[in-house]
DNA sequence: GTCTATAGCGGGATAGAC
DNA sequence: GTCTATCCCGCTATAGAC
């Protein structure tokens, strides 16, 4: 291939980049309907019909947006699987890298994206099936084992996983919606959240 | 006045209701600009035309259910209050009512039209000053009180208030958010939630 | 009071100039 | 590759029949 073209496959996807980062702010703040093509194009600094010579339509673009949150949520769940630690110390560990990644608004916007994309029936089919194609790859079903494990250790209090893997996604998918209503709110420590599941009276260190 | 047009009012306000209950299903479920007048119309098995009968524009109507949502969630608050009992038993009883009316749906529905009012911004200002005009009346402000109160009698953890009840809102808010994505899922108990706050004796949280 | 028909406009998507 | 002009559909809101 020669090197011209290359680069100018590099030149495109830097532009399809920008496009989809502005468009990803204008569709967190404002839903995917309301959201006109002249928002997005104005945000990224270009012209209406420019958009349409780097994607198919508006559903595309939000379409991929839906991918790429759906992809890093699960990811953040896989790394906590693969540290080493207790059950609970997994979930500390995934807890403060999701708030972490909520001062930083990329990520929160990609959450919001998500949200919006489960919660509204105004999203085309195609697109919820993104998040609900492999059940088993659902944030909640994904964190049962943690929690599991944790009680059968005694670290957890022994309620029901399900219901406390839905608080905890619950407490999550909140603080997002928080942190867009009041970008400068106080965003609690992962210790907080976690206090939720721990089992204070049989401590997990002596119980082996 | 003559008892005709008295009941003529009544079926009119019955008929006003009835539009009302089924735009806060499909107001809920799709959005403010998502929703056609003629989904309404539909969900209330009527003709859109006379939806414009009762209502001068879907802004108004959509204005009259962000004050019912707003009015119902202050009152909550305002009730535990009143009750008697230590600053953590008012939040107790608030938490279960809260829970509780998630069951049934209308109060979630409101719950996520007010969600909706205050995250995006395709929703005209007019009707997001309902919920910011003032702002003393914000869940938020209202609830830290009772915190501070806790606080001041060893009940509740001695972190900042204003996260502790920022914490508690994002878990009320993402509970809504989720019965809507997954109506059967577990309604955890109010004391699951509460284990944010109450100071255990040999709790090692401490904040600031 | 309730309906159907339609005016009027806004926005998604395309065509075509440069 | 980027822009402007425009087609065309669908929705809000109104008019007017019954």
């Amino acid at each position: 291939m020669p090197r011209k073209s290359e680069l100018n496959q590099e030149l495109r996807d830097a532009r399809k980049e920008q496009i989809l980062k502005a468009a990803l702010i204008v569709f967190a703040r404002r839903g995917m309907v309301a959201t006109k093509i002249s928002d997005i194009a104005k945000e990224a600094g270009l012209s209406h019909g420019l958009v349409y010579h780097y994607f198919n339509s508006k559903e595309e673009i939000f379409s991929l947006l839906v991918k790429k949150a759906a992809n890093s949520s699960i990811e953040i769940i896989q790394q906590a699987n693969e540290i080493k630690g207790t059950p609970l110390e997994k979930l500390r560990w995934m807890t403060e890298q999701i708030l972490n990644s909520f001062v930083d608004s990329e990520h929160t916007l990609l959450f919001l994206i998500m949200i919006q994309a489960s919660t509204s029936d105004a999203i085309p089919a195609e697109v919820k099936e993104l998040l609900t194609g492999d059940q088993s790859l659902s944030p909640v079903m994904c964190t049962l084992p943690i929690i599991a494990a944790g009680q059968e250790k005694g670290e957890i209090i022994s309620a029901n996983p399900v219901t406390l893997a839905v608080t905890y996604y619950a407490f999550i998918q909140g603080l997002a919606i928080n942190k867009i209503q009041w970008p400068e709110c106080p965003i609690p420590d992962a210790n907080l959240l976690l206090r939720i599941f721990i089992n204070e009276k049989g401590s997990s260190y002596h119980n082996e």
